[in-house]
DNA sequence: ACTTTGACGGAAA
DNA sequence: ATTTCCGCCAAAG
């Protein structure tokens, strides 16, 4: 039922997480891992979010530390990724990052 | 039981 | 600011 700490960080666990980010906002890859209890393991996060094949999962809410919307090998992605945003109200500055000071999801 | 495949992040130079 | 190094590992075939 309830939710216990796992001994090691699957998929399904980051997708949990992902799902809560609300409409508007973005999390990092290393904040979700840390979220989950693993705080070293952004690089996990990003490792999920690549086998992802889950419609209710807005994988488009993560995005790197610097804000930027992380490379990847399928062309048009990152566009795609950005589009997906801005169409949630995400503004982006001149030099195409996310402010993470205004955008970051706040949990606490 | 291997081997391959990938959307990171922090520190140091 | 940019580059390099290194720790990090589940899932699918």
């Amino acid at each position: 039922m309830g939710l216990m700490c796992a001994h090691r960080l699957n998929h399904e666990q980051i997708y949990s997480l992902v799902r809560a980010i609300p409409k508007g906002c973005v999390a990092t890859y290393g904040q979700i891992a840390a979220l989950a209890g693993f705080p070293r393991h952004a690089r996990q996060v990003g490792y999920a979010l690549a086998a992802l094949n889950d419609d209710s999962v807005p994988w488009h809410r993560v995005i790197n530390s610097q804000g930027v919307i992380s490379e990847r090998a399928r062309p048009g992605a990152v566009e795609w990724q950005r589009l997906l945003l801005e169409d949630e109200g995400v503004v982006f500055d001149h030099r195409g990052r996310v402010p993470l000071k205004k955008y970051q999801w706040q949990t606490d």
